[in-house]
Formats: structure tokens, sequence, C-alpha cells
DNA sequence: TATATAAAACGGGCCGTTCCGTTTCGTCAA
DNA sequence: TTGACGAAACGGAACGGCCCGTTTTATATA
């Protein structure tokens, strides 16, 4: 309920005001979730370019100091934001191929359905002129590939990939084109292309490649199983 | 030189200031270029979070409604700026592996050592605020993913590729790998893991990749000629 | 004369900060 | 257990500053 720390630890080390977290530092959590209801409410109805620090205290009928106490910057606070979404759990089928389209089909359908592709679309953009964003936010994606590359780590320990394969290049593969498919407005792609495109990463495009025609008996057989 | 119709025209149809653009219209080429290297050079030592339309002004030693009168929005100056830049030029090595590592190797190096890559990030940041720059944008890179597929076409005809590959979602695969890098400060990626992240979108990652041994053979061979 | 120009000023919005007076909540003595 | 105290949060108002996009004015140019 009642954080002992201010929330702004996260994003920034302050010096300054010492004095309010030596002992006392009891902030009203309710405000804090009316700030960032308030600040998620905003983001979505009016978009990203009428997101402001007044705008969101407006909303909350708070006080813009009150936010400045506990969020140093807009971009602290959208990435507040941002963390109390839920995340997309990654799918495990037994089939990679299968679990990469989950993946990203879960991950559009949310981004699309939900404020979160506002919110992180609002935080990639604030990232490029902010350097404490940016920084939160390479950690962050640095995080989030590995977590993706355990979809890639499973397919190899089941045999299905080989051994020396980057998993974290390839989730940043995937998660590239997720990334630029979000920031361009593209989030309708089809099953079908998601499937190619995740295809084209699994199995390449080679025309000698071997296995082509087993490989697309295989994926039409497992195509039921991610409907 | 002498631009007849505004350069404003090429994001917004104006309705206003028909006066202008009927005979007059005789803008003073060398302040257009003025204002144009200003812009470029405040985005380039003070960054996104600094551009203005004020600093520009000043920078440029310009009047604001002179900026305005050519440039409906700070984001078409942003375009404008882009535009004027050289474009990275698409290899032709005759093998697409050596292409397609070639190109991302200058598309790093050139947005890393030029202004383009900070004024393209300035613009895909305010693609997110602003409809028409987003709508822009994504004609652009439509018009880049053909382009950049042109490498996969000229493969095909070689027989390097099968011919149902759809080449544009392989350049969308390949430049959403660029611009999340562009995006998250990773521009200094050696060529090795360039290598491996498109020989991934190449060959695959599948353990029973038949042409795997092969393909490496190839792989050392033309190294030399990309240098 | 007609047009573009630079410069200045406008009203408006948001920034981040500083005051104000009020309310909340932990502490501690009665 | 109660109640007063004080620290620290709170909402609200206002500040100087920057930038927005526009209007006005006077100057330079063809």
């Amino acid at each position: 309920m009642l954080r002992k720390l201010p929330i702004r630890k996260k994003l920034m080390a302050e010096d300054a005001d010492r004095a309010r977290k030596s002992i006392g530092a009891r902030r009203n959590p309710d405000s804090a979730d009316a700030i960032l209801d308030a600040a998620e409410a905003v983001l979505v109805e009016s978009g990203y370019s009428s997101f402001s620090i007044e705008a969101v205290a407006r909303r909350a009928r708070a006080g813009k100091p009150t936010i400045y106490r506990w969020w140093p910057s807009k971009a602290a606070l959208l990435f507040d934001v941002y963390q109390r979404l839920k995340r997309v759990e990654n799918p495990d089928t037994g089939n990679l191929e299968d679990d990469l389209v989950g993946f990203l089909k879960n991950l559009f359908s949310h981004w699309h359905e939900t404020s979160s592709g506002s919110v992180f679309r609002s935080l990639i953009a604030e990232a490029q002129s902010d350097a404490t964003v940016a920084a939160v936010l390479v950690e962050y994606t640095k995080g989030r590939h590995a977590h993706t590359g355990q979809m890639i780590e499973r397919a190899k320990a089941r045999g299905e990939v080989a051994a020396d394969v980057d998993s974290t290049l390839v989730a940043d593969l995937v998660a590239s084109f997720a990334w630029t498919h979000l920031l361009t407005n593209r989030l309708n792609e089809d099953e079908a292309t998601l499937r190619r495109a995740v295809g084209y990463v699994l199995k390449g495009i080679a025309a000698d490649d071997a296995g082509s025609v087993d490989a697309a008996a295989v994926r039409r057989r497992r195509r039921r199983i991610i409907g």
C-alpha cells in the first residue's frame, strides 16, 4: 500500500529532496493511482501530442507539484504507466514457429486493443529526446529480448534449433519487426503475414532449402494448435 | 533553383494563402537553404529536444513567418531536411547475403557518421504525435522497402531465392532491425553481428538446414568482396 | 508597385518551480 | 485509548521562461 520510497527513484537518483525521503515520505497511494489512471486516460483519449503534466494534473484533479514530487519528468510518468500494464506472455506450444507467431499475434492485438500500444509508442518517442528514458528503454528491451529468447532456447533444447544460434539476436529481429509495425500504424497484419515473416527468420528464404516442402506440411499441420 | 511552388505543398494542400502562390511566390532560394542548413545544424548540435522553429529561425537569422510561409509544421521542415540528405545505395555484389550485410553496414555508418541518423530519429519521433508525418513516413518506408526489395528480387532472378518469397516483407524485416537499432542507440554493431542477423533471415535457424555447411563455405569465400 | 523579408509583439499553452493554506497520518504523552 | 502535535503530503494559484502559430510593421528588392 504505502511505498516507503518515492517512485521517482526508479528513474533517477535524486540528490535534492533528501529531507523528504529521510523518514517521512508517506505518499498517498490513492493519489498516485489517480495520477497514473489520469495519465493513461489522457494518453488514450487525446494522444501523445496532448500528453502534458498539466493535462494529467487537471484530469487527476491533482496539483502539478504533487506529480513533480514523485516523478522527475514526463518520461518517468510514462514509464510507470507502461510498467503498470499487463505484459504479453510467451506461448509454449512445443513448436517454435507457432510460439513466435503466437507471440507476435498476442503482442499486436495487445498493443492494438489496449492502451499499452499508445503508451509504448509514446515512450519510444520520448526516448528520442530524453537520454534518461533512452537508457531505461535500452535496458528494458534487453530484458525483453532475453525473455523472448527463452522461446528460442526451449526450441534449442528440443533440438529444433542449432545450438550456436544467438537467441537474443533472433528475439531482436522479431521484436524489431513488431516495433516498426507499432511505430508506423501497421498492427493489422493478418496471421498469414506474421507467419510468413516468422518463417523467413526460421527457415530462411534460400531456394535450395531442402526442407521447404516438409516444412510447409508441418506448418499446415500445426496451424490448428494456435488457432 | 527557384521553386515555383512552396515546399509546404509537399506535405499539405493549403487552402489559405492562395494569393501568394498565384503568380508571385518568388522565394529567395538562399534563404530556404539557410533555413534547412540551420535546421540540420540545430538538430545535430543540440538534439531533437531543442529543435524548435524559433531556434531554427535564430540560427538562420530568419524570421519565423518566413519559415511558416513555406513549411506548415516542424515536421514538414524535418522531412525536407531528411530529403536533402544523401541516401544509402543498394550494393550489388552478386550475392544476397553480402548485399544485405553491405546495405546494413552502409546504413548504420551513414546514420552514425552523418546527421541523417539524428534527423531520421527525430522524424520517427515526430510521427508519433503528428498524423501527417506518420502518413508521410509510412509512404516513405513503403518506397524504401520496395527499393531494398530489389536486392532480393535480383537474388530471385539469380535463382538464389525462392520465387514465392515476399521481397517487400524481407526488406521490412531487415529495415526493422535497422530502425530499432537506430532508435535505441545501437548503431555500433560489428559486421559479424550484422552478418549473423542477416544470416538468420536468409538461411533460417533450423537445425536440419541441409545447406548450412556449404553456405558457410560460400560465406567465407565471398566475404572478401565486400570488405 | 508588388512581393518577400527581418523583427517585434501578440495570445495561448506548457514547462518546472515556488509559495500558500489545508488535510492526512505517524508519534507520543496523557 | 484517546487526543494533540508536527512532519509531510496535498490541491491550487502564480511565477518567469520557452515555444507555439499568427499578426503587424517597416525595410529591402526586383
